[in-house]
DNA sequence: TTGAAAGCGGTACCAT
DNA sequence: ATGGTACCGCTTTCAA
């Protein structure tokens, strides 16, 4: 072999041309139909064992990958299930959610993709989704309308389910009220006696999408109660919990629904650091059941969140690809209970 | 096989045939050339102010989305970025790190797809991966080797960067060497006058590509010194921690490393409950610099660990794209310094 | 200014 | 048991 010094290497060492079928059946000897059948196992026809073997090895021997898109151009229809990558900061609970629900799709042999649409918003980014011809899209959150699920549709997607608070015209639903959320804080701060409810609102944008829900689920729940709910913004940052907890008996309130576990634990070290007691002078509660909560002193009371199994929303998936006329299904499917402990 | 005659009548409503470029043409009564022109905004040719009004009112009647498949078929590529998703629990730091290179390539015109490849590893991912035929293909962690690399090459990915530990043939390497977090981690305990060194190794399977360096790295920091390593298997989850602390003396340890600063305040706590003294009896120092190590008492101190701008990563793909021939870049990319607060 | 037609890589009919 | 070939939807010469 001839020693190049690497400083005078070609710019492009041969860019050599992807393989296709037809350069498979040109090195077997055999023709591109005979390729395509081998390499499916195509079960209407029957090939001699020799040839198969010569068209493995042809294959192997090129490296050869099918080239998905041509495929499924050809076949009219892909297995791809599209969902938009969340852009907002996610926690444990969601990441958790998604493989399940990305392993249960794969074993029904779907392959689900997260198509990451930075800058595109509604009915754009439905567009670009579509481009893709999906079969099914997945879109957690709201921000789809009833148009956006149309065009999806109307470029061949069979099923389009929204993950969110709301279910959207022609769209399955899987509603993830997080009113509820804030309807058991505040029933239960309530029955234990708590009178003057806060509520944090936390500062990081995009957040709202479940903040607002779950202030309303607080309000909906202090209904016709003589309780109040005083709304606490808040970063996710020391120097604005401090800020917060030293005016804190100025607002004069006897408990707090903290958003989630993590803002309840910032909030809680600043009331804690300002010499507020917890629970006696003001309760604590969080959200989404995180071990940090019960690693927390005094443990974390929280509200559990249960989201719905991914094997149950790759079924329903499955089951509206299958049956595309179908009614769209809408069922409510967070589940929210109170884990009382210490703090309230 | 049965031909399924289309005239079945589904007891769905009408399943319109999505419109292509072909029915734009027809109802506006010109060629498909002429809608790929006016759609496209082609500047090699001029269409007539008239017609591309026609055009584009008979796309948006029929709801016409571009079919990217075809597109990219006749093109002979894509502008498609390929990462698998990750399977792993993955924290915060990542999905930071995430969001801004997904921005930052969409910036560059690139779109981002994260395939679930779940149940696939090594070299058949990377054929499953390289089927959609994606311009390139970012890799987190190991498990991509260098027939994997080879097999993306010769699909036309014109880019294979593996975001891990080592280095592999033929792709970019961003090198994320977690050696240097327990490095940091150990000298800064020995530094402190500890000796006999715990590291938590935690139990979730898949945080051994984490854990495993962070350890060599601890040892490798206490090389030479008379300071001794203790790994301490540690689950995710209160009783186990509870166990640890409860022989916790009888280990006889003055420092411990805890793997993350998630896996610190379990352990904190744990320490704390069992009347350890912390830092004075056994100092704790964690890992990744989270907002929660700030709000435990004593503040822990942390491995901050720096990734990659978002921006950077972005910019050497893109890089790679246009000059696919260079030769591979290596740099270690994972920066890593101890943030000493109040726990070491 | 517009249209006809070739062809991207596969698949599946229909012959042979 | 195989091969020929017509598509799938789109872009892009080349001609008109």
């Amino acid at each position: 072999m001839v020693q190049i010094p690497k400083q005078t290497a070609p710019p492009s060492p041969v860019q050599r041309p992807v393989p296709t079928s037809a350069d498979v059946a040109r090195l077997a000897g055999v023709s591109r139909a005979t390729v395509s059948y081998v390499l499916n196992n195509t079960s209407t026809v029957r090939i001699s064992e020799p040839t198969r073997r010569r068209v493995h090895e042809a294959a192997k021997e090129l490296g050869y990958v099918p080239h998905a898109a041509a495929r499924s151009l050809r076949a009219g229809h892909s297995r791809m299930v599209l969902m938009p990558a969340p852009t907002i900061p996610v926690g444990p609970l969601y990441n958790q959610f998604f493989n399940d629900l990305q392993w249960a799709l794969g074993r029904l042999d779907y392959t689900v993709v997260q198509y990451g649409s930075v800058g595109l918003r509604g009915d754009e980014a439905a567009r670009a989704w579509a481009e893709l011809r999906p079969v099914a899209v997945l879109v957690p959150g709201s921000g789809l309308g009833p148009q956006g699920v149309a065009v999806l549709k109307r470029s061949g997607a069979r099923a389009v389910v929204t993950l969110g608070p709301e279910r959207v015209e022609g769209a399955h639903a899987l509603l993830m009220d997080h009113d509820r959320v804030g309807h058991c804080a505040g029933t239960h701060l309530v029955a234990r006696g708590r009178r003057r409810i806060g509520v944090v609102m936390p500062g990081e944008t995009g957040l709202e999408v479940f903040s607002k829900p779950r202030l309303d689920g607080v309000r909906r729940a202090l209904h016709g109660t003589d309780a109040t709910v005083t709304e606490l913004p808040l970063a996710y940052e020391e120097e604005g919990a401090a800020r917060l907890a030293a005016r804190w008996r100025s607002l004069d309130l006897d408990a707090v629904f903290a958003y989630s576990d993590e803002y309840a634990m910032l909030l809680m070290r600043a009331l804690q650091d300002e010499g507020i007691g917890i629970p006696d002078e003001t309760a604590v509660i969080g959200a989404d059941d995180l071990m940090l909560g019960r690693l927390l002193r005094p443990r974390l009371s929280t509200v559990h969140i249960e989201l719905p199994s991914g094997r149950d929303l790759a079924e329903l998936v499955d089951r509206a690809v299958r049956e595309p006329g179908a009614v769209p299904e809408t069922q409510a499917v967070l589940g929210a209970r109170v884990v009382h402990r210490a703090s309230s």
